[in-house]
DNA sequence: ATTTAATCCATTACCACATCAATGC
DNA sequence: CCGCATTGATGTGGTAATGGATTAA
């Protein structure tokens, strides 16, 4: 699984589309996903060069490989404790249509990428391809791999949005802002995306703030009110609407068939691919979903970050108010109930009226 | 350490029929 | 558009059956 492409058979397959639960490469990703605009929106992730089955989450840097949770844990936690000080970079995963250079300018890190990228297919992959490689030549490398953030590109006729961090799992710039040495803005005044419109309202980082109106650098502000909850869009699920058509917010969180917040926040082109406040399991299929990176801290809370204690609090927040919830079964029709209170049963089943009955529920007793 | 049997626990099917919701006139 | 009749679908609770998980031998 995930060695060769799903759509080719051929290439390697190089990121994961949870939408498609298939692997892909980078071709046939773009060919893939360029159909309509739904599958625009379709989020990938790179898969993790250790294992090829699982997405992956951070980059060691010096081994130069893409890993997913277990094989990051396996080798810089487990057995091989020298490896404990590699230097890792968290990533994310992206949607749209990135061409060849735009995922290079995300992907510097990757020489094996660029590979797979010369067979990327899109006849105008050419044209753009340089274009963008001589504004691309403005970009200081350092600028390259200290990009952080989204971009939300519309080129021509075809947008694309890159939720992509890349920053040092040990430093200081922990937060899901631009710090690298030169603004984003300044980048664009350099002449770097010139060819890249802004205007398209999508929910990115840029607007996260005004969409949310809280900054998105400060995980505070993601759980200061209702923890992971607030995320999802539940504000109160003791507060349940009457429950007469719509799902409720308990089925909602319990059915795991049924669309999820989670999921419906991707679709408005919000990243919460790791935004998950617990990593078990479980907690994924509570929450109904099945994350593009199926564990891991979230993007901000990076080991040494010193936000795991406000993630921890965020995370106790959730599990309170887990608990709070309630899964009694309600009665929708009351007269319905009533009827079947006075309704006499054979071994629990209902028997018609008149026949022999073992259970009166008036009576409590038994003709037999 | 492995296999098998026993136990526990949660889920589901079943039943009749009043009621709901949709449809047609 | 409104009211009525018809029809099919739905939901209600207690018990047994079922199956997976756990424990003991």
């Amino acid at each position: 699984m995930g060695y060769n492409c799903d759509y080719c058979g051929e290439a390697r397959s190089m990121v994961y589309c949870r939408s498609d639960a298939a692997y892909l490469c980078l071709s046939c990703d773009r060919n893939v996903h360029s159909a309509n605009p739904l599958s625009k929106r379709h989020m990938r992730t790179l898969v993790c060069d250790t294992c090829n089955s699982q997405p992956a989450l951070v980059r060691c840097v010096d081994e130069k490989a893409s890993l997913c949770q277990n094989c990051d844990w396996v080798g810089h936690n487990g057995a091989n404790i020298g490896a404990s000080t590699h230097s890792r970079q968290t990533l994310n995963c992206y949607s749209g249509c990135p061409s060849a250079v735009e995922l290079s300018s995300i992907w510097s890190f990757m020489e094996s990428c660029e590979q797979g990228m010369d067979s990327m297919s899109i006849a105008e992959n050419s044209q753009e391809n340089s274009e963008s490689k001589t504004q691309d030549s403005s970009l200081p490398d350092e600028n390259k791999s200290d990009w952080m953030g989204s971009l939300n590109i519309q080129n021509a006729n075809k947008s694309h949005t890159i939720y992509h961090e890349v920053k040092p799992l040990n430093s200081s710039q922990s937060k899901a802002s631009y710090s690298g040495t030169k603004d984003p803005e300044q980048l664009v005044d350099d002449g770097l995306y010139d060819d890249f419109t802004m205007d398209e309202v999508d929910m990115n980082i840029e607007n996260y703030e005004e969409l949310f109106g809280v900054g998105h650098n400060d995980p505070k502000h993601l759980f200061a009110k209702d923890g992971i909850d607030s995320l999802f869009g539940m504000k109160d699920t003791t507060k349940e609407p009457e429950c007469s058509n719509a799902a409720s917010v308990d089925s909602l969180m319990s059915c795991k068939t049924e669309p999820n917040p989670c999921y419906t926040k991707q679709h408005s082109n919000l990243s919460f691919s790791s935004l998950t406040g617990d990593s078990s399991g479980g907690e994924y299929q509570d929450c109904g979903a099945s994350s593009v990176v199926p564990m891991g801290e979230p993007p901000w809370c990076t080991p040494g970050s010193g936000s795991t204690s406000v993630r921890s609090d965020a995370v106790l927040r959730y599990k309170e108010k887990k608990k709070m919830r309630k899964f009694e079964k309600r009665v929708r029709y009351a007269t319905r109930k009533a009827r079947a209170d006075v309704r006499k049963r054979v071994k629990g089943r209902f028997i018609k009226a008149g026949e022999a009955y073992d259970y009166d529920p008036m009576t409590e007793t038994r003709s037999f």
